[in-house]
This record gives C-alpha cells, sequence and structure tokens, in this order.
DNA sequence: GTCTATAGAAGGATAGAC
DNA sequence: GTCTATCCTTCTATAGAC
C-alpha cells in the first residue's frame, strides 16, 4: 500500500467517522461521506466495498476506543476514591472531545444487539469484577459494598458520566431554559460527579 | 370522523409506534408498518399524509408521555426523601413496561435537536426549579445542596433510572457475561438507586 | 374508505475509460 | 488509483378504480 492509498482511505475514513457519527448508519449517505472526502463514490466502493463494511471499521474502531476509555483507571495502585476521582476526570474529558460517541455507539447497538457481543468477546467481566474486588476489599467492606452490589456501582458511575454526553439534545434544551451553558455543566460536574458517588458509598 | 376510522387510525398509530420505535425514523419503512397493520401503504398515505407526519405524531405522543412520567413526583407533599423513593418506583416501572422509549426519544432528539423545544415550549423550568427549592428549602440546606447544585441533582436522578434502559444494548451485553438476567437487574436498581442517591446528599 | 398499480426519486453499487 | 456514466433496487408517494 503506498503512501498516496494510505492517505485517500484516511480521507475517506475520516469523512464516513463524521458522517455515521451524525446522522447513523440508516441517515448517513455514501454521496455525503464522499462528498466530504473530496472525492466519488465509486472510489469509496474501491476501498471499502459496500457501505456496510465502511461502517463496521468506524464502529469497531470509535466503540473501541470508548470502552477502552474505562479499562486503565483500574490498573494502577491507588485508593478506591483516588480512582473514581480519576474516572471521572479522565473520561468525562475523553467524551468532551468526543462528544457525539455516547449517542452513535448507543443508538447502533439498540439498533444490532450483536455488534455489543463482537466488541466484548475478548473480555473477562468475571475476572475483571474479581480483581477490583479483591484489590479493594477493606475499602469495598468499609464502605458497606457487596460483590453483589458492584456491577449496580460501576453502571452507575457509566450513567453518570456517560448520560449528560449520550442525551445531549435533551441536556441542552433543559439547559437552554435555564441559562446554563452545557460545557460548564460538564465542567461542574466532573466535581459533583466524584463527590456525588463517593458520598453516597460512604457510610454513615 | 366514524368509529371505523379511528379504529384503522388507531392500527396504524400503533403498527407505526413499533417499528419506529424499533427502527428509529430512518430505518422505518412504510411497508413494514402497512403490514403490521393490515392495511396497504396507500392507506398510511391516506390517514398522515407523509412517513414525517406519521413519525411527527408518534413522536410527540410517546416522547411527551415519558417527560410527563417526571412531573407528579414533586406535585404532592411528600419529604424529599420519600419523593426521591416514589421517584425510582414509579419512573422505573414506566420504563419497564416502555423499555424501548428512551432509545428512541434519545437517538431522535440527537438526530434533530429541534423536538425537543417544541417538548419543552411550555414547561417552565425556572418556576419549576424554584418551587422545588422553596418547598424543600430546609431539607436541602440540611442535605448541602445549593440552587446551583439542583439541576445536577436532577440530571443524576434522570441519569440512574433512564441510562440502564438508554443503554439496554450494551447493558445486556455485559450483564450476560456475568450471568445476571436485565429484567431483575433493574428490579435491584429501584432501592440500589434510590438508597444510592439519598446517600449521596446525606451530609456525614 | 380501501385497494391495485405505478410513477418518480433516491441511493447503493458496478462497468469501463483513462 | 480515480473518474464519469449508468444500472438496478428500494422506497415514498400518488392516480384511479371500486
Amino acid at each position: 500500500m503506498t503512501e498516496n492509498d494510505r492517505q485517500t482511505e484516511e480521507k475517506i475514513f475520516e469523512a464516513a467517522t463524521e458522517v455515521f457519527l451524525e446522522k447513523g448508519m440508516d441517515g448517513a449517505r455514501m454521496q455525503d461521506i464522499a462528498d466530504r472526502a473530496g472525492i466519488n463514490k465509486a472510489l469509496l466502493h474501491y476501498y471499502f466495498r459496500t457501505k456496510d463494511h465502511l461502517f463496521d471499521a468506524v464502529f469497531e474502531k470509535k466503540a473501541g476506543e470508548m470502552f477502552k476509555k474505562f479499562e486503565p483507571v483500574f490498573d494502577d495502585g491507588l485508593s478506591l476514591e483516588d480512582k473514581i476521582r480519576l474516572f471521572f476526570r479522565e473520561h468525562m474529558a475523553f467524551l468532551q472531545e468526543n462528544p457525539k460517541l455516547p449517542g452513535f455507539v448507543v443508538t447502533e447497538i439498540n439498533r444490532n444487539p450483536d455488534r455489543i457481543k463482537k466488541l466484548l468477546k475478548n473480555v473477562d467481566f468475571n475476572a475483571f469484577w474479581l480483581l477490583v474486588f479483591e484489590k479493594h476489599k477493606n475499602e469495598l467492606k468499609k464502605y458497606n459494598i457487596s460483590k453483589e452490589s458492584l456491577p449496580q456501582l460501576m453502571i452507575s458511575m457509566a450513567a453518570m458520566s456517560v448520560f449528560p454526553f449520550a442525551a445531549r439534545g435533551i441536556l441542552e434544551g433543559i439547559l437552554e431554559k435555564l441559562d446554563i451553558d452545557f460545557n460548564k455543566f460538564i465542567e461542574e460536574r466532573i466535581e459533583f460527579a466524584a463527590d456525588f458517588v463517593i458520598n453516597a458509598i460512604t457510610r454513615k
């Protein structure tokens, strides 16, 4: 593959990413992608054969990026509280740079649930859960979190971070009426969410 | 309008609701709607002129139902804590009966943000905020919640309740790997979420 | 009000020249 | 590798009979 090929393929991929994230698989038009890439439709098919192939390539890359962002938080030796703070800082900063990603992933997985299986194929959640639980055994006991409620806690953290972006259209509609800027709301939410979760799991 | 008309229009509307909630505006096919309603395409256009009209009718009704479900919780004379418990019980029970609604509303509003403006046209959030704040002034002070952080709290409650349904495809993919049933997870979440939020806002 | 038949447009995909 | 021209299917929408 020559340097020129790579550049064209790259251009197509970037244009396709923009269009698919904006309009979704069903709403996207090959003509629109070609226009944004500055080439013609025939060339799209030369590089990616079908719309499905092109979409799959984009989805796998972008959805993968999003799920990867959940991992590193649990790798290091921080306390549970510091990990929670780190999570919201890092994760929401990532979403600020990729604000359309949550809505895109949520929509396309609901449309075609099989996609999630492929994405999670190599993830061993049971081992992961166990690791978190072992690593923070004492803290979790102190916080009164059982092994059974750990999934509820994790999903709650994801919800706190992801929901405002996934439902961005709705949120902006509400915030506009309150004269609150979306970005300012998110900025403040990083600390709010961390405090909220830490307080929620702290015993009285 | 005769009884027969009403029945046909009803049948079309219900079929359209099913298809639009499943496939979204872009993925839905008029032929599919006609088939499920047990009539032909021409009759769809006789009753609703265009696909856009039909979609608008469905969206307005279903999205309206969802937002209405947020209101009554704030009407009565319960304590803040009881209202929070009531909210999760009522709201999540409603979503259990309409599991595809969150994904549908989120997707279609992101696709066309103007829709939200029409929906919220007659809602005075500032008055609503103020009402909640006045009604629970003392409790909020006790809980250490400022007027500024009230929107963050409300969005967090919405996130805790709505996110698992909006991102249902993702959640089911994860839960399957942990041998947890989605409905059981939701059932347990009703109490978990209420405890979580109440604990989060309680001073230590 | 309901149907069959079809118009008309749009969009994905390919043939073939350069 | 890239383009123009075009095929072919799909889908919304309408005409016209009953």
